[in-house]
DNA sequence: CTGAAAGCGCTTACAG
DNA sequence: CTGAAAGCGCTTACAG
């Protein structure tokens, strides 16, 4: 039960109301090994702790000791992306905590490079996420005078240029593997990778087409094309038209369940069956899967390898051992079978 | 250009390249009226602190004032309602900046009332915005007792508890008005109410229902009855058969669009015409909306006013003006229309 | 109008 | 094993 009074309960209220030092408070906080404290002197401690409702002052902490507990995730495109990285951010999050560090999403479209950096960089955070090329040279060195870590979040990487800070990339290329696995496990020979146009996207189209190359390569007789779909129902459709007997796929992996709906439609509006005249494959595993008619098999990303992917390399990032290079961790995938 | 030294920049070498004193550089920083600075020491000071790449502390200017920047948003996992918030969400994010707050998003799964109390209090947030019911009495008192400003966030309130802080209802009844003002435009006149049984949804559903009722009661001659739907094919197939050319509503308002889309799967599989037999509408105008056959009418909250609803009452509850009570901001809604 | 100084609440060498 | 003390980088009354 915290106390009443206004006066704010700080570690030295603590120290008064067990009879110690401020010091030795401190000690039993941070768990410090080196000067052992007698098991009675710390259960004294803690009991005061509790009794005055005491909660350390953070900001003081991280004044002392140069830089605070904060991870700061920047979330480019907006908290609308949440959505996808939301499951997998939660879990980051909680084993973090557990590592003593403090994982916030920080989002504002309207905040620029150079700008951005500096307030983030006011917090002195121990680490901060952000997209690769957010941040140009200039940004990312007030980011490192301020004594803070700066990682950078991929989907790939630009060859040309040289990789200069600690450089997470997200591997989605399982997703298309395990996509196109079904897909030949259904009997699909003529098997095609519909390729999103919007710019954010190509990226992880990128990746996903690999692993489907790699499902095909381990068959014989698999025949993989691509097709760029923009996200527009009559690109669609013209897709589709452009199909006939015989010349056309049995198989199809869209980019995403958004994608593979669209293309859902065009297939009914056009009179083919799925999947008995042809075989399709979403990504996200997205709530309408079991609304459309046929209902969409889909894939979907394994929640617990993002986070794998992603709290060691901040950690090792944090801690030293990790100072710059390309860290990565090929995400898992699941199927999620339904009628097509 | 930040300075290469590995020297951190503080305020005290700003003011020794300026030549001047600490506190004049920290007036120049913050703006202080008081003591009029003349314009050529304000101009030598801004080129010190450009020359020199300065970033203040925030740590240091929170310990010092007693509390950060900082308005943690606790992002509740499992419930919908920020989640549907998140694109004002960063509306809200630049506005509070605009007025010197950093809104910051945490999630964690793992953490519990109290603990989680203690943790976002560490950071001395300037406020702390989380689920009305989240925090017991103690971690509120515990919040409190450190300096910082509760604000509970709620879809509707439980009439037999008190409102001991201050608290933000958010109101989607507009959603409802909007979406059976449509279906009433179309001619519908027997309109039916889907409510959702998930209980995180339950109460956006029951605000929709207000709206839904305000609607109907403008014009004579319309009804409205209600039936619940759990998420689930089966349970949207028993609803579709229960229905006969005799006894059915002519127009359906589905609490989202995936409600909407169940039905409109069963509504198919059952032969029923959409929407000249039965009109459909939904919420959230999700992407799917275009991909499902008849393409889905929808419903949206808009953005802006959703971010109206929240940075009034934060900037009022911080600076005092607002110590508790309910602040409900009717939003507003948008209409998607499609085929149905 | 500007400066010297106290103090916010911690951590951590250093002495005892 | 424990305590006294310095100092992290700011803000802000107070004096000049």
């Amino acid at each position: 039960v915290p106390k009443k009074s206004s006066q704010p309960v700080t570690l030295s209220a603590v120290a008064r109301h067990a009879g110690v030092s401020v010091a030795t408070v401190s000690y039993v906080l941070n768990g410090v090994q080196e000067s052992r404290i007698p098991e009675n002197t710390r259960a004294r401690v803690q009991e005061s702790i509790r009794a005055l409702g005491y909660v350390p002052n953070a900001n003081a902490r991280s004044l002392r000791v140069g830089r605070s507990d904060l991870v700061v995730v920047h979330l480019l495109g907006g908290l609308p992306m949440l959505q996808r990285a939301a499951a997998g951010l939660d879990q980051v999050s909680t084993q973090l905590r557990a590592a003593g560090f403090t994982l916030m999403i920080h989002s504002d479209a309207s905040l620029r490079g150079a700008e951005a950096a500096r307030h983030w960089s006011a917090l002195r955070p121990a680490a901060l996420l952000t997209d690769a090329g957010f941040l140009d040279a200039a940004s990312l060195a007030q980011v490192q005078a301020a004594g803070s870590i700066a990682i950078a979040v991929a989907h790939d990487l630009d060859p040309k240029k040289p990789v200069t800070m600690p450089t997470i990339v997200f591997d989605h290329a399982a997703v298309g593997e395990t996509a196109v696995q079904h897909l030949i496990e259904r009997g699909c020979r003529e098997i095609m990778l519909i390729e999103p146009q919007h710019p954010g996207a190509r990226v992880i189209a990128r990746q996903r087409k690999r692993g489907a190359q790699r499902a095909a390569r381990a068959t014989k007789g698999v025949r993989l094309s691509t097709a760029e779909l923009p996200f527009d129902p009559r690109a669609a459709a013209e897709v589709v038209a452009s199909w006939n007997k015989g010349s056309r796929p049995d198989g199809v992996f869209a980019f995403d369940d958004d994608h593979a709906g669209l293309l859902l439609g065009a297939l009914t509006d056009r009179g083919w069956r799925v999947p008995q005249q042809i075989g399709l494959v979403g990504s996200d595993n997205s709530s309408f899967c079991e609304m459309l008619r046929p209902r969409l098999t889909s894939t979907s990303i394994d929640v617990e390898s993002v986070a794998e992917s992603m709290v060691e390399p901040i950690l090792g990032a944090i801690e030293g051992r990790w100072r710059e290079g390309v860290s990565e961790r090929p995400w898992r995938a699941r199927l999620h079978p339904r009628e097509t």
